[in-house]
DNA sequence: GGCCAGGACACCA
DNA sequence: TGGTGTCATGGC
């Protein structure tokens, strides 16, 4: 039960390639912020506003004061939270001059556990921008995961409890890893969000 | 009117 | 380490 390589073939088999919606790393950075605990639609408001009044060019961004940032976001939800998140993590990329190579470089195996550090970036959004901003391999153990992985047999209490248990195939690339959690969201928001089915065909090719 | 949506954090034992 | 309350808006 832990072929991730064959259980990434059948998804994409089954729901074709997915990916993060959107078309440069700053965008991609406030959405991984944006979303938590949010649907992505009210996600997506608040970054049209931001688009709006920004283009989403970091410089912009920093220099937004307190009120105007929480205004742009407030569609989505914590908006305080969210904006001293966005802050945190576009100062401290400015620090490195929004060069991400470069920061991989310096922190290596280690960027993980700086990202932690960052107002705002739990585990899940560290692991999101690992994968689409930093284009390192790894993987979102997040709700629509654990759900997906109970029904596979692994069951777990929690993001750490199942991040645990599942290890990526050594040659799964970057690429790979960003098509592989963007599919089991769309499968966790198809199967276990509306009133569809799960497809127990998915299972029977599975096992 | 209540529940949930692609979490994180402070506080507590 | 692990469990609980709080943060806030929008859609159904």
């Amino acid at each position: 039960m832990t072929d991730i390589r064959r259980l990434y073939q059948i998804m994409v088999a089954h729901c074709g390639e997915q990916n993060w919606p959107a078309e440069s790393k700053p965008e991609i950075v406030l959405g991984a912020i944006l979303v938590q605990n949010t649907s992505w639609e009210s996600a997506q408001k608040s970054l049209d506003q931001l688009k709006e009044a920004t283009a989403f060019d970091p410089q912009r961004i920093l220099q937004l004061d307190d009120q105007t940032l929480q205004a742009l976001i407030r569609p989505s939800g914590f908006y305080r939270n969210k904006s001293k998140a966005i802050r945190a993590v576009f100062e401290w990329l400015d620090d490195f001059n929004f060069d991400y190579a470069a920061i991989w470089q310096h922190f290596g195996k280690n960027l993980r556990r700086e990202l932690l550090k960052l107002r705002g970036v739990g585990n899940e959004t560290a692991d999101v921008l690992l994968i689409y901003v930093f284009d390192v391999p790894a993987f979102v153990a997040d709700n629509y995961a654990q759900k997906l992985f109970a029904h596979l047999g692994v069951s777990s209490k929690n993001y750490q409890d199942l991040a645990r248990q599942i290890t990526l195939p050594v040659d799964f690339t970057f690429h790979e890893a960003q098509v592989f959690h963007g599919l089991i969201d769309e499968f966790g928001k198809k199967y276990f969000r509306g009133q569809d089915t799960f497809d127990e065909s998915f299972l029977a090719a599975f096992n």
